[in-house]
DNA sequence: ACAGGCATGATACGGGTGTATCAGGAAATG
DNA sequence: CATTTCCTGATACACCCGTATCATGCCTGT
C-alpha cells in the first residue's frame, strides 16, 4: 500500500468545498478553481481525485444524501412511536436549523441541475424520497393499524402528501416567505389532523 | 413617434426565447448568444432591448408569471363555488398538459437562480406565491362559513400546506419520481379529507 | 540504495461568456 | 434636401471555464 496520504480523507475534504459553496454561492459559482481554492488545494489536486467536473458533482450529491439520512438517523433517535418517528422524519427536513438549511438549500442547487440533464445523474445516488415515502407510509399503516389514524384514510396518498408538502414549505422558507417555524407549525397542524380519530 | 418596429413585439419575441431555451435546456444554457439564436435575431439586438442580461432574466421571468396568472384565470373559467375554485387554482398548477409541465419547469429553473441572489429580483415580479395563499384561504373560509369544511379547521394553515403539497407534487412529478396524474390524484385526495364535514 | 510509481505543481489550450465599441443605413423631421 | 434620431450589423475585449500536458518531487518496496 502507499499510503502517502489518505485519499478518502482528501476527497471528502474537496468534495465537502463544493457542497460549501454549493450552500453559499450555489452550484453554477462552483468551478474547479473555486473548489480548490476553497478546499485550500491546487487545481490540478481536484483534478487528480475527482477526474472530471461530473465525478465530482456526483461524489459530492451522494455525500449530501449520505448526511441528510445521518440527520434523519440523527432525529429519529430513540423515538419508538409512529407518530413520533414520522414527525421527527418530516420536521428534521424543514429548514429550520442552520444544517438543515444548508442541506435543504444545496438540494435545491442539484435540483435545478438535475432537471436538465437526461437522467445522468439518476442512475446514481438513487431516489432518497421514494424509500422514504415507503417507509413513511408504513409508520403510517402501523400507527392506522393501532388505530391512531382513521380507518378509512389513504395512508399511501397521505404520506406522499406530506412528504410533498414538507418539500414545498422548504422552498418557501427557502424563498424567503416564511419562517422555519411558521412551516414546522404547519405541517404540526396537518399532523394532528391526520392523527384525530373522529 | 418613430414606430419603425413594434418594440414590444420585439422584446416579446426575445424573451419568449428565453424561457424556451430555460425549459429546454435549462437557465444556465439560455446565453446571450444563444438567445439571439433561438429568436432568430443577431446577438447585437438583443443587448439592444435589454440592456443587460440581468434586465432580459427579469423581464422574461414578469412574462412566466403573467402566463401563469393567465392559465389560472383560464382555468378557474366560470367557477363559482370555493371548492371548485380551489380546486381549479390547485391542479392549474400541476404538470399534467405540455403548457403547465413548461411553467412550472421553468419556474424551478428560476428557483435556483433566485436562491442565491441577493433578493435582487424579488423586488420585481413580486411574490405570487403569497397573495396566492391569501386568495386560497379566502376561498377556504367562504366555504368553511358555507358548512363545507369543519369549522374547527385552520383555513390558513390548510392553503398554506395546500399550496406547498402542489409545489412538492410538481417538484416529484418534474422529478420523474410520479406521473402527473398520480400527483392529481394525490391532491384531490386531500382535498376530499379537507371538505369532510364529520 | 535504487528503481518505480504515486502524488502534485505550473502552465497552456480552445472555447464560451457578458459587454462595449464603431460604423452604417433607413426613416422621420425641419 | 439635409439632418437628426432610431435601429442594426460586425467585431473586439477581457475573463472564466473544464481539461490536458509536462515535469518533478517524495515515498515505498525490494
Amino acid at each position: 500500500m502507499t499510503a502517502k496520504v489518505d485519499h478518502e480523507e482528501r476527497r471528502r475534504q474537496i468534495a465537502e468545498a463544493l457542497l460549501r459553496i454549493a450552500d453559499t454561492e450555489g452550484l453554477q459559482a462552483a468551478s474547479m478553481r473555486a473548489v480548490a481554492t476553497e478546499a485550500g488545494v491546487s487545481l490540478r489536486l481536484v483534478q487528480y481525485y475527482f477526474t472530471t467536473k461530473e465525478g465530482l458533482l456526483l461524489d459530492a450529491l451522494a455525500r449530501l444524501g449520505a448526511q441528510l439520512q445521518a440527520r434523519m438517523e440523527r432525529w429519529i433517535g430513540e423515538e419508538r412511536a409512529p407518530r413520533e418517528v414520522v414527525t421527527a422524519i418530516l420536521s428534521c427536513i424543514l429548514p429550520t436549523d442552520a444544517e438543515s438549511r444548508r442541506i435543504t438549500r444545496t438540494y435545491a442547487a442539484y435540483y435545478a441541475l438535475v432537471l436538465n440533464d437526461p437522467a445522468v445523474l439518476e442512475k446514481q445516488a438513487a431516489q432518497p424520497p421514494v424509500v422514504l415515502e415507503g417507509f413513511l407510509a408504513k409508520q403510517l399503516r402501523t400507527a392506522q393499524g393501532a388505530g391512531r389514524i382513521d380507518a378509512r384514510r389513504d395512508v399511501g396518498a397521505a404520506a406522499a402528501g406530506l412528504l410533498a408538502m414538507v418539500n414545498g414549505l422548504g422552498s418557501s422558507v427557502l424563498g424567503g416567505q416564511r419562517s422555519g417555524e411558521e412551516a414546522l407549525a404547519i405541517l404540526t397542524y396537518h399532523l394532528d389532523e391526520l392523527f384525530r380519530v373522529s
